[in-house]
Formats: structure tokens, sequence, C-alpha cells
DNA sequence: GCAACAATTCAATTTGTGTTGAATTAATGA
DNA sequence: TCATTAATTCAACACAAATTGAATTGTTGC
């Protein structure tokens, strides 16, 4: 993962509505959630939550696929898991310091 | 930790100078770096340094001791495994779901 | 085709972030 | 105490981010 990367994940999830709304896509797992939901959980306005989930897909945080009239949005473990592993694996040199590795792996994941 | 807290702590790690200066201190470890060794390693203007610093610094994720006419910055590794814990530990409706737990365990930390 | 629904895009505004150079505070040593 | 070094604070500016309401795109079912 190149820095630049990291930044921009990093910056996505640094934002309340951005940090809810990804989490909230985890909880919800393989499914995934659809923009109507979710302004209704979170109580975002749909314009709003439309530039935060834009944000979040260039990220690479979530994704987005159509079914019909809905658009659903899934969380991406896989890049969660590259960014948790660049947080630690730069940590002391390179060297890999963590006892043990950083790797999310649950029904969600 | 508060989720305003993680959103600090993210918002100061996505930003290039930022995240360079931290990685630089965790690499440094328990000895610590000044701001004059920090500007020259990263090319930072020394004003431009200063405001990085205290943005890391209000999140946490830095602390500052003076001994005599240089500061000492260190990267504090406590905050981040707490950060690296909440990205993890909510996965899943709040259950534990990492294996295993997300910790930095090394010469530095 | 067209009304209804789901969601996004657009434009305008406000607010927050980052950089710069000048001025200031703090500590040392001659 | 005064020149020097270390670092911060301040003010001004440029740029990016977030919110709002109105307009637009895309999809379905009658």
């Amino acid at each position: 993962m190149k820095e630049v990367e990291v930044i921009k994940a990093l910056g996505a999830l640094s934002q309340e509505t951005r940090l809810r709304i990804f989490r909230l896509l985890v909880v919800a797992g393989p499914m995934g959630l659809n923009p109507g939901q979710m302004a209704e959980e979170l109580g975002v306005a749909s314009t709003s939550l439309s530039f935060h989930l834009k944000e979040l897909s260039h990220s690479g945080l979530i994704s987005c696929e159509r079914d019909g009239r809905n658009l659903f949005y899934r969380a991406s473990i896989p890049l969660m898991n590259d960014l948790l592993a660049y947080l630690t694996a730069h940590c002391c040199q390179g060297q890999a310091c963590l006892v043990p590795p950083t790797k999310l792996e649950c029904t969600n994941c």
C-alpha cells in the first residue's frame, strides 16, 4: 500500500459521518446497505450522504453495486486489512514487531 | 477510546507531513527527536513543522518534553494501540473477530 | 410514455486546513 | 546582559472540505 493511499483511507475515516457509515457497513456485512437505509439509520441528508459515500468509494474502503433501483454499498475488508498492516508493519524500522499479525477474520470479513 | 478521539487521531495521521513525522518518531523510539532533526530529515519549514507537531500532540499520538534548549518529541505507542483496537474491535457487531488481538509490542513500543 | 422513486450531481456558501514570513518566547554561554 | 540558537505563535492568504437546496440521471411499474 502506498503512502498516498494510506493517507486517503485515513482521511476518509477521520470524519464523523464517514466513520459511522463505514462502521455501519462493516456490521451489515456482505449484504451491504443502500443509501436510503443509511440515511435513515444515521439521520444524514441524502445529498450529504452521497458526498461521503463517494469519498469512501474513492479511498477504496467501500464498494458499490446496483440492484435494480437500489444501490448496495459494502465495506471492503481487504483494504481495511491493508491499512492496519501499514500502520503496524512499518514500526521498528520495517521489522515486524506485531505479536501476532493484524488481520480481520470474521463472519463479515 | 471515544469516537471523537479516534477521529482526531485518524485526522492527525491523514496528512503527508504528519504521517511522516509520526513514522519518524516511531522509528526513533524512546529517545525521541527534536524539531530541528525532524525539519532536516523531512525538509519542512520550522513554522509548518510546529503546526503539525501541535496537531499530533493534541491528538495524543505524540508527547513532548524539554531538555535544555531542545524539545524532544516521542510517539505515544499506547494511543496507537488504542486506535488499532478501536478500528478492529468494533467489527462484527462488537464481537472480537480479530485472530489474534492487535497490539504493538517491540523494542520501541 | 409518464408518474414515482432512488440516488447523484451541481452551484453556492461556509468552515476548516496548510503554508508563509515576521515577530515572539525560552534557554544557553561567552 | 547580550548575542545566539531553538522553537513557537501570530496574521494573512490560498486551498480543500462539508452542508444545503435545486436540478438531474437512472429505474421501475402502470
